[in-house]
DNA sequence: TTTAGCACTCTGGCGCAGGGAGTGCTAACA
DNA sequence: TGTTAGCACTCCCTGCGCCAGAGTGCTAAA
């Protein structure tokens, strides 16, 4: 793998995302100055076939980059794009207003990602799993309802009104509450979950299908609910790749299916920018994709992540530098938060 | 108009909509017994289009439903579908979980008409805009960081996360909530808009910021989120007529116009079922659907409305009698909620 | 080692013919 | 007078062959 080779792949690689036409030899040596003839060219191409970083749709075609092909370019050739000073501005100025629920900023980002690279975006929010229980609050609503609040240690906080026919003791519902709280301090949502049948000291007799309610609902319903943002999935569209609605529909399919997005980012690996090309995903109903992803913190730990989805031909080199830059920028805005 | 001309285009439309192909007059003399030969049909097919009912690809293909052909069918041939007991069961079922925010019934009728329709559905959530606020309160969430809770008359709660760096003094924050409910209570969110300026008897001036970020939440931000649903979008791709990625693009669009689609429903009239073919929406991007559409309530008053968005050659007989179900099971669902 | 030249291959567009579906008209029939 | 059978005609769709264009691989010369 000479210079040569390296220029020539790259070279490909950056027409064929321009382009999305199979790209010659000839329309290498014209459009990019490499110093060579087309035939050296297309040697060059014939071997970088031989390696497995091309195909051919058919014989008598220009040549495409395989997977491996723009695995070599992110990982070797590439480098991110420096953005435009108009996208750090947009960038900044997304996060500016202040006095926001997380959810706010999950959306924004969610948008803000998918305008700059004009593909889907999906945004995972934190999760209230790992999350733990903080405090359980009631307040009364009327005569027959009360709203359910619950803090995290995280800061999350979640809602719900529950309804008691007949009525209901608000000293009584107060006391119990402060029970629970006592009780399930320090507990994680998650092992909540299996809890939600402990005894709970004091008087529940009359308020245990409150309580179950509840539990299950902070447990499961809120948990997951709004927890993955789509923005910008018609964009995918715009990509002659998908000019088959066939394909259209497996991948709005796939980001209509939040909880298995939910579950699929839990496999990856911790931290940074990642870029899975075509099979990499792992996903059938995206092997004609690329993903680009980026964690979030707030403070030292890694609490979400963003992605944007794209046709394998993504540009690799931009969209790496705005999921770099947006998630900072998000940590950054949720620390302050 | 005579009783012939009557049966056959009935039994055209019929046709169409189970085939999406231009119906013949032979297909007509034999699927259906209309009791005389394909030459008939073909006069009073030749009748039916002079008269606008029906129209013609090309010369020598079959006929198929003019919009004007569609509105008759609605209006004078049609009768609504008697639902299968298992729809009925599953319409019923659908609401049968208790203790559940309106949101949840929302989202569930969206699924459950798209589900049974087999065409994407949208429902509009009861308005804020409309609602009378009731009372404002304050919870503190930790040293500074309180949790404002809005409750309407509709029985709807808001609620939204502030954060006060440098802390807050909980007392003077509490009986500026009273303050605030006294003086704002029966005032609707509408208005609310227009009386942000106000000023606050209080000491308001150090949290005069809070106010008017709150308020500005509970009147523009949460007032319009979440107030429009769309569940089964995709469906639209099962449909042959939409076998075009650009015409699936405006649809798909249209759907994500969430505001949008809030306002247009505003101009309709107010209760029962309504249906509207093709132009008759007045939306460009919805010029090749139909929508069918009905209204929910609280009590005596209406607060929503569901819709079924489809193929001109909608099944109109079964989404009416789905749309009629479903209104009516969840208006009583919200009034015991 | 590079390059020019050339024969070869494959796709995509175009024109054309034939089959099929459906129509409109005419004339016969009840 | 309304209905029907028959028939010529129209138009779409499909498949086929052909050709131009783009691109390749190979060979031979620089």
């Amino acid at each position: 793998m000479d210079e040569r080779k390296r220029r020539v792949l790259e070279a490909l690689i950056t027409d064929y995302i321009a382009t999305a036409e199979p790209v010659g030899s000839r329309t290498l040596s014209r459009k990019y100055h490499l110093g060579v003839s087309s035939a050296t060219i297309r040697n060059e191409m014939a071997d970088l076939e031989e390696l497995g970083f091309l195909e051919q749709p058919h014989t008598s075609a220009g040549r495409i980059p395989s997977d491996k092909g723009y695995r070599f370019y992110v990982d070797q050739l590439m480098q991110p794009d420096r953005l435009h000073t108009d996208d750090i501005a947009r960038i900044r100025v997304a996060y500016r207003a202040r006095m926001r629920e997380v959810q706010w900023f999950i959306h924004q980002t969610a948008r803000l990602v998918s305008e700059l690279t004009a593909y889907p975006s999906v945004v995972l929010a934190p999760g209230v799993d790992e999350a733990k229980l903080f405090d359980v609050r009631v307040l009364p609503l009327g005569r027959d309802a009360v709203l359910l609040v619950m803090q995290t240690d995280a800061g999350i906080i979640q809602n719900h009104t529950v309804s008691l026919p007949g009525g209901f003791d608000m000293a009584e519902l107060k006391a119990l509450a402060a029970e629970f709280t006592l009780q399930f301090r320090g507990v994680s949502i998650k092992e909540l979950k299996d809890r939600i049948g402990d005894p709970v000291a004091g008087d529940v007799s009359r308020y245990r299908g409150l309580w179950q309610g509840a539990l299950q609902w902070m447990a499961a319903v809120e948990g997951d609910d709004d927890k993955v943002t789509v923005a910008g999935p018609l964009n995918i569209l715009n990509y002659p790749e998908f000019r088959d609605v066939d394909k259209v529909r497996r991948v709005l399919g796939f980001l209509e299916q939040e909880a298995a997005i939910d579950q699929w980012a839990q496999s990856w690996p911790a931290d940074g920018v990642q870029v899975m090309i075509g099979a990499e995903s792992l996903v059938d109903d995206i092997q004609d994709c690329s993903v680009v992803t980026a964690t979030y913190r707030v403070g030292p730990y890694v609490v979400g992540r963003l992605m944007v989805l794209g046709p394998r031909r993504m540009h690799y080199a931009r969209v790496i530098a705005i999921v770099q830059a947006v998630s900072e920028e998000l940590s950054q805005a949720l620390n302050w938060a």
